[in-house]
DNA sequence: GTAATTGCAAAAGATTTGCCCCATT
DNA sequence: AATGGGGCAAATCTTTTGCAATTAC
């Protein structure tokens, strides 16, 4: 197996997505980052984001509406609501009886690593009385 | 409201979505409709994709995998299974008890438009035996 | 010392858009 | 005839990649 090494641009990288609640963007993150690694390159952002992603520790998301990968450094498992105005992202418990779905009786699945549900609607800030 | 016309361009969008299993892409979506239009561009599949999933008559998919959306034009509910080695798509049924989800506790949502359930693995054909 | 990782810039990929013409209503 | 929609090509946006220099181990 390769070798993987603590940079600081990987720690950086890994702390403000343990920190933030907002889901960033690679963009974001990269914006983030410079304030502690000024040379710091949006190629490394999204080198680091695709390495821990393929790790586990993150879960990338992307978003129904289009636009930028979203990030989650939570370590728990849970849910994401998409507001279809403002593109808010939230986390949101996972419904009871998620947690362990089965698929035994799916004959073309031979097995599940990850089960991802969105649920995209209102959010309250931009409920009926808003522009749209 | 604004009038909207019936052009061969978008019947044959998606009449190619309603009849297709696989989740096409715009781009298969192209060079599919070009054996019945072959002047259409590819630019009228992608305006004609986001009007028909604006008006809810076809879903987009973005792969979690990353690359192409792929479009579905069922007009019944169901989850996807995203095979992780061959990028197969396939329509699965919608697990009990996520037909009516209810979100009256969660205070951040306001209404619930669309619930997206993604279940990512390994399809059969890409077992263990298999070269990943 | 060595190989993983970075910064930079260019490239690639996917989707959108402006403009002018055509076709549906 | 009016105008929504199409074709084409250029533009935009997001993400990836090649390469030489750097740095963690």
């Amino acid at each position: 197996m390769k070798k993987t090494r603590n940079t600081r641009q990987r720690g950086v990288i890994l702390g403000i997505l343990r920190e933030s609640h907002e889901h960033p963007t690679a963009e974001m993150i990269y914006r983030e980052a410079r304030r502690a690694l000024p040379n710091i390159s949006l190629g490394t952002v999204y080198r680091n984001l695709n390495f821990l992603r393929d790790q586990g520790t993150v879960r990338e998301i992307r978003p129904s509406e289009g636009g930028s990968s979203r990030f989650d450094g939570a370590d728990t498992p849970h849910a994401h609501f998409h507001c279809a105005h403002c593109s808010a992202l939230l986390d949101i418990p996972l419904p009871p009886g998620l947690e362990n779905l089965r698929f035994e009786e799916e004959k073309r699945i031979s097995a599940v690593s990850l089960v991802d549900l969105h649920v995209i609607g209102s959010c309250c800030g931009c409920a009926e009385g808003a522009t749209h």
